[in-house]
DNA sequence: ACTAATTTAGTCCAAATGTACTAATTAATT
DNA sequence: AATTAATTAGTACATTTGGACTAAATTAGT
């Protein structure tokens, strides 16, 4: 990609950052880098295609951080780390978060792509506690679809820590926060999972 | 309060939960209800100060709900009622929990009132679960500051349940909702707790 | 070096918004 | 009934925005 559209992105990205995107014009970002208006409309018609070219980008971080964490997380610290590593992410296109429900109103697109990495999350953290299962880290269900509402709610603590930080904390700790997304699992482990889990944390 | 003024209020309430407050201005309302912009602008002087008194009353009704739950929720069914009750309060509100972050950063107001809600919010949860261990429905903390996470994840799942379930479903359904968030006990309880727990649910 | 394609800037326009101000109307008070 | 206060409507203005269009400048290909 040429080098002023990658400037675009980031001037974008850092501006949707800091004011949130409905109050980002395109002529805002242009006067910002000192380009016309016209020359950044030449490369994006409008701001939902920067906006879906960030997507495009986060979408790609997250999926080679999905691949990774599946060959890997055999292991807790792994998971952690991934996790901590994938909090950061989400941190850096914190915008995209925070404004979730705005661009997905008046973007389809987004909407729909948001969905379809949805599912993937549910079946990679499906998969994970099906393997934490076999392994003896945590319990069985013991009435059904436990885990699917553990899903659930990891879902919208994935989504929404940014957000809900934001207003709270004085400043966002993606750390703090993957620590308490592992901490939904604790409750589900056994004792030897409990064990390990007290050791990492 | 004057008739006028309540017919703004709603007007607002309903056109900022379909569009979102970004995209509703003090002249769409005013066309809406066919009065004048000043006529309005009299009245409340700012859009901001129509969102300040919605959320007043949305303040009013949580924090009625409140009392009523701690004085009833001896019984878990209570409880669940009361989850209820205040999923669907924030449900007539929703505009303010989608538009959390956005209303937020303009509104300092605002968020010092979240912040303050949220404190009460803390409490009410945090003496809920001291009278669950106290009479074994759920078990002591195995850690420190165990359900000090608890709490943040209920915070998060409380404030943003509705932004996700806007996103992932095709209908916001308050109960289901509920019982997610009481899910989130589950696995902290004794057996006795267990037991009451799912012949409710 | 010349030409064509790409990139950048400049200008103009219509629509919408918040704000300020004035005029008209209605309600309340005496 | 007259006067005052409260309410409603109307108008004008400066800004901002997205979009369309044109012209200038730069780059790439030959």
């Amino acid at each position: 990609m040429k080098k002023i559209k990658i400037d675009i992105l980031n001037t974008s990205k850092r501006m949707f950052n800091s004011k949130g995107v409905a109050l980002i014009s395109i002529r805002e970002i242009s006067r910002e880098m000192r380009i016309s208006h016209s020359n950044l409309l030449y490369h994006f018609k409008d701001k939902y295609e920067i906006i879906n070219s960030l997507h495009e980008q986060l979408i790609e971080k997250v999926y080679e951080l999905n691949k990774e964490i599946e060959e890997n997380s055999n292991e807790l610290t792994r998971l952690i780390k991934g996790i901590e590593k994938g909090f950061e992410i989400l941190l850096d296109y914190r915008f995209m978060m925070i404004d979730f429900n705005f661009i997905a109103q008046e973007n389809k697109t987004f909407r729909k792509r948001i969905i379809e990495m949805e599912k993937e999350r549910a079946t990679m953290y499906m998969n994970l506690i099906k393997s934490l299962i076999q392994r003896k880290i945590i319990r069985k269900e013991s009435y059904s679809n436990e885990y699917d509402a553990l899903i659930i709610q990891i879902r919208i603590f994935s989504d929404y820590w940014i957000s809900s930080s934001q207003i709270y904390d004085d400043s966002t700790n993606p750390k703090k926060y993957a620590k308490l997304l592992l901490q939904l699992f604790y409750p589900y482990m056994t004792k030897t999972g409990k064990q390990e889990f007290l050791k990492i944390v």
